[in-house]
DNA sequence: AAATTAATATACCGACCTGTATATATTGTA
DNA sequence: TACAATATATACAGGTCGGTATATTAATTT
């Protein structure tokens, strides 16, 4: 792959980050990454087509983390869906730290027929099984219903750092979290 | 107050809701409502007094709303925040569930000197408050900290019926808050 | 070194954006 | 009915958007 290409999705990750999707224009980011629009557009067909490669490539490079943390701590399922809201934490409090990309997306796109949309609504879902995998192999009777409160923890709390960081919301997940895993293992 | 200032205001909430407040052009808004650029540029100063205008508003009908529903059922704090999520769902279920303006305005206007996104701050603060309130008043410990984690809830439940609609995350939101709560209580 | 190809930079296009100046109706008042 | 004040509609200005055609440079091959 291009080091340029690169270069460009970068770019526009941090960009849409700090700026927003939709505020930020194509002329802006080139410009920032130090190349030309006809180069951004050798690489990428359209617009939309760099946004949806900056939203796999996110998701994808925070799931890969996620389970190397996962498989590094331990092997043990039960270990594994305790220790998921440590990472989570750990990865919310590095400097890194961007925030969830198909959150924000979906709110930019609210249309179900937009294909960024649609993109977004799958990554959701799928980080969802991610979990419900985790509790199922941990022989968690309702799995995905733990699993969708999970997210909806994991979502929340994002959410509220973006907005503002160090608003101990993640601290507060990581208590709910824990309650409601230690709820659904009795159960 | 002007019947075509609320008529804008109405129009507005509407499309900022269904294609994005970025996405969305002072010329659709008077076009959709019935009236000109002119009328709307004498009732709202600039496009962002307009989008401050909605948020504000919306805001203000849901916590109204909200705090008729929980007084109308009981007086006493334990059911409060006990019913506080069956209201929610009832909201959301309700055919004129937009959802929450000020998640997506956060995510339109990431910048935090933005007007719109101080606003939405705002906003996202005193409702954590406001659940705080009920929390303190059923004689909650850390009212703080449990208002903090039903927001959570609140908030990616919210999202998530936005993403999907029928996606059942209010109902496992509700299952969770009531753990989280009775926890709370007992400790 | 000459010729061909590939990658870059510049300039530009039409569409859309927010916001306003000007013109037209409409209303109230005398 | 004649005039004044106000609200409306139309047209337009300045800027930015995504996307592309043209011109220039660099690289590769013979």
């Amino acid at each position: 792959m291009s080091i340029l290409k690169d270069k460009i999705l970068e770019t526009a990750t941090d960009l849409f980050h700090t700026r927003g999707i939709n505020s930020t224009g194509v002329d802006t980011i080139v410009a920032v990454a130090g190349t030309t629009k006809m180069t951004l557009y050798k690489y990428f067909g359209s617009k939309e087509d760099l946004i949806l490669e900056v939203l796999q490539k996110s998701q994808q490079d925070f799931q890969f983390w996620l389970n190397e943390k996962l498989n590094a701590n331990s092997k043990k399922p039960n270990d594994k869906i305790q220790q998921l809201f440590d990472h989570v934490e750990e990865w919310v409090n590095s400097p890194a730290f961007i925030g969830i990309g198909f959150i924000k997306a979906s709110a930019e796109f609210p249309n179900e027929e937009n294909p960024i949309h649609q993109l977004s609504s799958l990554q959701s879902r799928e980080f969802r099984q991610f979990i419900s995998k985790l509790a199922s192999e941990a022989s968690i009777k309702d799995a995905d219903g733990l699993a969708l409160q999970l997210s909806l923890l994991f979502e929340g709390a994002v959410q509220a750092e973006q907005m503002k960081r160090g608003s101990g919301a993640i601290k507060y997940a990581k208590k709910a979290a824990k309650i409601l895993i230690d709820g659904a293992i009795k159960a």
